[in-house]
RNA sequence: GCGCCCUUAGCUCAAUUGGUUAGAGCAACUGACUCUUAAUCAGUAGGUUCUCGGUUCGAUUCCGAGAGGGCGCACCA
């Protein structure tokens, strides 16, 4: 077997190593008298961190630990750095480490060596891989086709965002890398595919913290004739999958929630009004205002008016969001790019999942009506030409598509640093992203 | 952007009211040791104390500015 040495205890004529592989520690135990002078005399040189590989029979020491006793054993790779490994004990089965790696900054820039140094990162990023296997697994049952759309885009649009901006030499034009994979998607619905879904990285030119990264990975999937109640049941089921995908794995696997369906659901007007005792779309500005400094929000007075109802519902409602809880029924004021909802175009067939007071998954009955949708960004437009920088342009390539006619769809997109994050109960973003974006050296 | 905290050896950390030559464990190097497991024991080497400036006989320590980082809040999906 080969691996790096993690654990060096020598004894004159006799070592025991403890390496480490992808399957986990291996004490090996070597000899003098087995190995002979001149092979025994090599192990002078191995150092914590080399790569080798030995071979020999399996045996049990005295504490009962399986060994390998070491018949032939070679270098494969020199570590000339010292990894900064810690020390393990194990006091009453739990393992303490002492004198680690720890600086975080560190860990981040140099996370080949954090992962060759701490095992439970590797088993993070293992349940990230496994996360989206089951992501996959469960669309594909579904008859959902993946596919790949581009990342460079003439005009990017989907969200609301400051895109990155960079240049193609040969066409000598502009290109934006996208901030959602939205209107890319919904043109292949209009083309036939009507179970589309993507996995892939979008680009946001913002700030960073320990929920932000410039470029993060985003799930969107679209299906035809199907709406916002649909697509509730899907990712309630997709999010079930992937909690009980995650919780047969070691070391994670504790920590992964257990999801009973159906997750709750309220409706968003009735449950900020008991929330605020007020009917609060029916509140004058000075009103909102009055209950928006009760609770805490920032600056109400620079605050448009959806804004401010926007604000005090996180507040007072999605914060307190712990348990998976759908919110259905956005106001239209809200939710520009939503279709209204039948029997009250005051609001809009939209969703948002929350848990842990975040949100997990955005979803509308999506607006296929291409007048409205040219209205909309009409508006868009004339506000990116007065200096919004987060609105988008007119896209008339999308226009067009619509005008051949888009079936209804559902629509969702989910983070899926931040599910991962929700399922693993990790705080930092940058600890679900193996290099996150970091300032030069 | 605001507040609090931090920056000393490859790693994890010390250093008395401001006082001599900045210490320890691990890692590295040398030596002893044939069932150890944070192995143990003896020794060696390793430092622009983040940077610049100030106060002082003397600064890791006090002051100012800057850089970088962590956490919280705000903003932002």
């Amino acid at each position: 077997m080969a691996g790096r040495i993690v654990a060096w205890r020598a004894h004159g004529k006799t070592v025991f190593a403890h390496v480490s592989d992808s399957a986990g520690r291996l004490q090996l135990y070597f000899r003098k008298d087995q190995l002979g002078d001149e092979t025994f005399g090599l192990l002078d040189h191995f150092d914590l961190g080399d790569i080798i590989g030995v071979a020999g029979p399996l045996f049990r020491t005295r504490t009962g630990e399986t060994t390998v006793r070491v018949e032939s054993v070679e270098l494969l790779a020199k570590s000339l750095r010292p990894l900064p490994f810690g020390k393990e004990e194990t006091v009453d089965g739990e393992t303490v480490r002492h004198s680690g790696f720890s600086d975080p900054e560190q860990r981040y820039r140099q996370r080949y060596a954090d992962l060759a140094v701490h095992p439970e990162v590797r088993s993070l990023f293992i349940a990230r891989s496994k996360m989206v296997t089951s992501i996959r697994s469960f669309l594909d049952g579904l008859d959902y086709l993946e596919v790949e759309t581009p990342v460079l885009q003439p005009l990017y649009g989907g969200a609301a965002a400051r895109p990155f901006e960079t240049h193609h030499n040969a066409l000598d034009m502009p290109l934006f890398l996208r901030i959602a994979d939205e209107l890319y998607l919904k043109r292949l619905v209009v083309g036939g595919f009507e179970r589309v879904y993507e996995i892939g990285h979008d680009f946001r030119n913002e700030g960073i913290d320990r929920t932000h990264n410039p470029e993060f990975t985003m799930l969107e999937f679209y299906e035809a004739y199907a709406d916002y109640e649909t697509m509730m049941g899907r990712v309630e089921s997709l999010m079930v999958s992937v909690s009980s995908s995650l919780r047969s794995l070691p070391i994670v696997g504790e920590k992964i929630p257990v999801l009973a369906p159906p997750f709750k659901r309220i409706e968003w007007v009735p449950s900020l009004n008991s929330a605020a005792g007020a009917d609060v779309m029916s509140c004058t500005d000075a009103e909102l205002r009055e209950i928006s400094r009760r609770v805490g929000v920032q600056h109400p007075e620079v605050l448009s008016r959806p804004k401010l109802i926007d604000e005090i519902f996180q507040a007072l409602v999605e914060s307190k969001l712990k348990n998976p809880t759908f919110v259905i029924d956005y106001p239209v004021e809200l939710s520009p790019l939503a279709k209204p909802k039948r029997g009250n175009p005051a609001l809009t067939e939209r969703f948002e999942l929350f848990a842990n007071g975040k949100e997990m998954a955005n979803a509308f009955s999506e607006l296929n009506d291409p007048v409205d949708q040219r209205a909309r960004l009409e508006g868009q437009a004339t506000l990116k030409a007065a200096g919004d920088l987060e609105a988008s342009g007119v896209d008339e390539d999308y226009l067009r598509a619509m005008e051949y006619g888009m079936p209804p769809m559902g629509g969702v997109g989910i983070g899926l640093d931040r599910l991962l994050m929700y399922m693993t109960d990790t705080v930092n973003i940058r600890d679900v992203i193996l290099f996150p974006t970091m300032r030069p050296e």
